[in-house]
DNA sequence: TTTTTATCCTATCAAACTTGTAGGGTAATA
DNA sequence: TATTACCCTACAAGTTTGATAGGATAAAAA
């Protein structure tokens, strides 16, 4: 399941990504409009800034803005930023690799390709849609 | 990320499966085998007995068996029985749907239309799966 | 009939994670 | 210098997860 912080990020940024005039757009503006905790939401854009993908200008007339083009931010990125590993076990995370407890061998561990199968699926959608393409649709 | 419950319940299928001769197989084995904590794995077997998926006999000689043949039992059951939804969020669920809060109109969602195509596309992969495919990998 | 075996079932529990809140610190602008 | 709005840490309630305890029940064997 998707974590509320990725669905509430991934909704803060398409509104950014929709907005025409290209200025910072603060919080307490994101969090009216998209009906997320403005407190919640805070620390999610905050994330988002740190991981490269926001920008922001404190002070008066400050807030949050997109660093590149919506076309250039893969759903793979905000998804690994935000929810973490695209994988749904850890052996089989390409960027979040770990050992299982309880596999003597990996592979020949029949839930092991299994999963691969569905990262790879998964993987496909999330590296062909950006976040132009989220608004676009 | 899948949870333990489903990657033992599916190692345990998988060992059900593998076995050529028929009979009862006991919890103990099971969890000997697989490397699962006996008292856990219990209770999964017993939710798989439960959904239909499983028999069992008590007593001596006792345990758990297939109760179809491994190529009638599709990922898409197992995986909804013990983790329940395949969607990543409540509103793109076919089996668990549920309304999002924070959501006024779900079709002008970006992240349902997304979430929608995981869903679409892990379907695909669960749904042409089997317990027998599983095995013969 | 009694004992043994192995599933059945409920309750419980610690640890981890999620969602959200509180409160002050910091930098930019007016 | 005052105001604005992001920055950052800590924390807390609620839920989920993974696992354990302990006995009830049914089947087979002694």
């Amino acid at each position: 399941m998707l974590s509320k912080k990725t669905k509430y990020g991934l909704k803060a940024l398409t509104f950014l990504a929709r907005r025409d005039v290209k200025g910072p757009v603060q919080i307490a503006e994101i969090s009216r409009s998209e009906n997320i905790s403005q407190k919640f939401l805070e620390s999610i854009l905050l994330t988002l800034r740190k991981a490269g993908i926001l920008g922001s200008k404190k002070g008066k007339g400050g807030g949050y803005y997109l660093i590149k083009d919506a076309a250039d931010v893969p759903m793979t990125d905000v998804i690994r930023v935000l929810e973490g590993p695209i994988a749904m076990l850890p052996c089989v995370s390409l960027n979040f690799y770990e050992k299982c407890d309880d596999c003597p061998d990996e592979n020949a561990c029949s839930v092991n390709k299994l999963m691969i199968q569905v990262r790879d699926s998964t993987l496909q959608i999330f590296r062909h849609t950006s976040l132009a393409d989220l608004i676009s649709e």
